[in-house]
RNA sequence: GUGGCCAUAGUUCAGCUGGUUAGAACAUCAGAUUGUGGUUCUGAGGGUCGUGGGUUCGAGUCCCAUUGGCCACCCCA
């Protein structure tokens, strides 16, 4: 108790102010309704995971970032001097830590699937949101501690799953007024200019290129792939993908079976959309996620610079890892906060986000603090939010204090007031007032709701 | 993980090339006035200059470390 610490977050982490909380769950019960209308059910794993569950799932990089936990207990006490020696913290990582923070829900997801399978309907379609923990760098629009917001089906290879999930896309962010491009491509298809090129040894550096595109252009690509010493051929066709559409596919890519399948199911997956211009396909799309195999999005905003604001795609081994049957899900990802800060650069949030607290009623003085008190008890018993404020009389507090909680209309309770039961109403946004008794007041906002 | 920029009251900033008790605006709080706020008047509180070292007679100002923010790369929501 002796030192005082100067109160101070830790890198990548916020606090949210209640006015925050109340648009973050604005966003959150705007996905919820459209999620369950679909048929997807909610799920909570632990935010702890072991850590063999975790590694591996993302790709080298994705590893580097998982947050790990300390053993509990003597932690140094059983590790080998030889360990310690060697001063390698991946090898001392095994040592003294078998948790971590989980990176994302996905890969729980796949861990809860296969260790429920008995308890589980299948397809599986499940709903998650929760906070995830990357040990990223921070940035703008980019924390340590982030939530997100996933809907997947485990369970069902049909292509149809990949088109509902786009539907539930468009949904989203038609009721959030966000206007969104739906980037789509395939992962196989990915793969088999994969393979075209370079026999396939520089695969994951042509993925990594494609990612790029919109950043650099199609000529920086080509520019950033060249020292790999590709023939004209080969540059010819990555230029012909990067600028393509979903009807101008090149013959050597569709020669295989997986380059074929792809074709088809693009081809089919469009097929739904094609009155729907927000959907298109963009051959640069990458995904850096190891696990995905099949059909890939991103979703991004118009007009507003910002990395994209939810992604997914079909994986088709996760389970296979978890020592379970084989079992194709696929899955999309909503980010929740970047979404917010879109949301917030566009102006988007409705004016009528509050606590729920309809009416603030002022006492004039203590003699008629009882009778406002049963005033805000009868709204409150029908299901009507109503405060009472006590203390400060000063207007101006009152004022601030109901506009700070987005509290709707003011009345002020006096001697007339008891006597008559006619209250002055006035709304503060719009500074109109009108005179209602409880009852007409109870039935004004009722009908508002 | 690599490289770079930044850090002064709640907020936005000022503080010249290191020199006496670190300032302003807005916000906050208190008081005056007002049967209905955002105008006005009066007054007050609040910063050991992110933190810890160092150089110097002397550091908000220079150096190092550390924490946090931001940018590029990597990667990603």
């Amino acid at each position: 108790m002796s030192q005082k610490i100067k109160p101070s977050l830790s890198k990548g982490t916020r606090d949210f102010l209640p006015r925050e909380v109340a648009k973050r769950n604005y966003i959150f019960e705007t996905i919820k309704a459209v999620f369950r209308k679909y048929g997807f059910e909610q799920i909570e794993t632990p935010a702890i995971e072991r850590l063999e569950t975790l590694t591996g799932k993302y790709g080298d990089e994705g590893d580097k970032l998982l947050f790990k936990i300390l053993n509990s207990g003597d932690y140094l006490k059983d590790v080998p001097d030889e360990v310690l020696t060697t001063h390698n913290s991946q090898l001392a990582t095994k040592h003294i830590a078998e948790k971590g923070l989980r990176y994302d829900l996905t890969v729980p997801l796949a861990r809860y699937v296969v260790q429920h399978k008995s308890e589980i309907t299948f397809p599986f379609k499940r709903f998650h949101i929760g906070p995830v923990w990357r040990a990223d760098r921070p940035q703008k629009g980019r924390y340590q501690e982030f939530y997100q917001c996933d809907a997947d089906v485990i369970g069902s290879t049909s292509l149809w799953n990949e088109v509902e999930l786009t539907q539930i896309f468009l949904e989203v962010y038609k009721a959030l007024k966000i206007p969104v491009t739906i980037l789509v491509n395939h992962r196989l298809y990915l793969q088999r200019i994969g393979d075209f090129v370079k026999q396939g040894a520089i695969t994951a550096e042509i993925i990594a290129a494609f990612d790029k595109c919109d950043k650099i252009g199609i000529d920086g690509v080509l520019n950033e792939l060249s020292k790999y010493g590709l023939s004209q051929e080969e540059l010819n066709l990555l230029r012909n993908v990067l600028s393509g559409t979903i009807n101008y596919l090149n013959i050597e890519i569709q020669e295989s079976e997986e380059g074929k399948k792809a074709h088809n199911d693009l081809s089919k997956f469009f097929g739904q959309f094609t009155n729907e211009s927000a959907v298109i396909f963009y051959p640069a799309l990458a995904r850096g996620l190891d696990y995905y195999t099949g059909i890939i999005w991103e979703v991004v905003c118009n007009g507003v610079q910002m990395g994209s604001i939810a992604s997914g795609g079909r994986y088709d081994n996760l389970t296979e890892m978890f020592g379970g049957q084989n079992l194709s899900g696929v899955g999309i990802s909503f980010g929740i906060e970047r979404i917010y800060d879109v949301m917030e650069e566009l102006n988007l949030f409705p004016d009528t986000i509050s606590q729920g607290v309809k009416i603030l009623f002022v006492p004039r003085e203590p003699a008629v603090e009882e009778f406002t008190y049963t005033q805000v008890q009868t709204l409150r018993d029908a299901g009507i939010g109503a405060e009472i404020f006590l203390g400060n009389v000063k207007k101006q507090k009152q004022f601030d204090y109901a506009t700070a909680k987005g509290i709707l209309y003011i009345a002020e309770i006096g001697q007339d007031e008891v006597a008559s039961g006619v209250f002055r109403v006035k709304n503060i946004s719009t500074r109109e007032e009108i005179r209602q008794n409880i009852d007409e007041l109870l039935h004004l906002f009722i009908s508002q709701q």
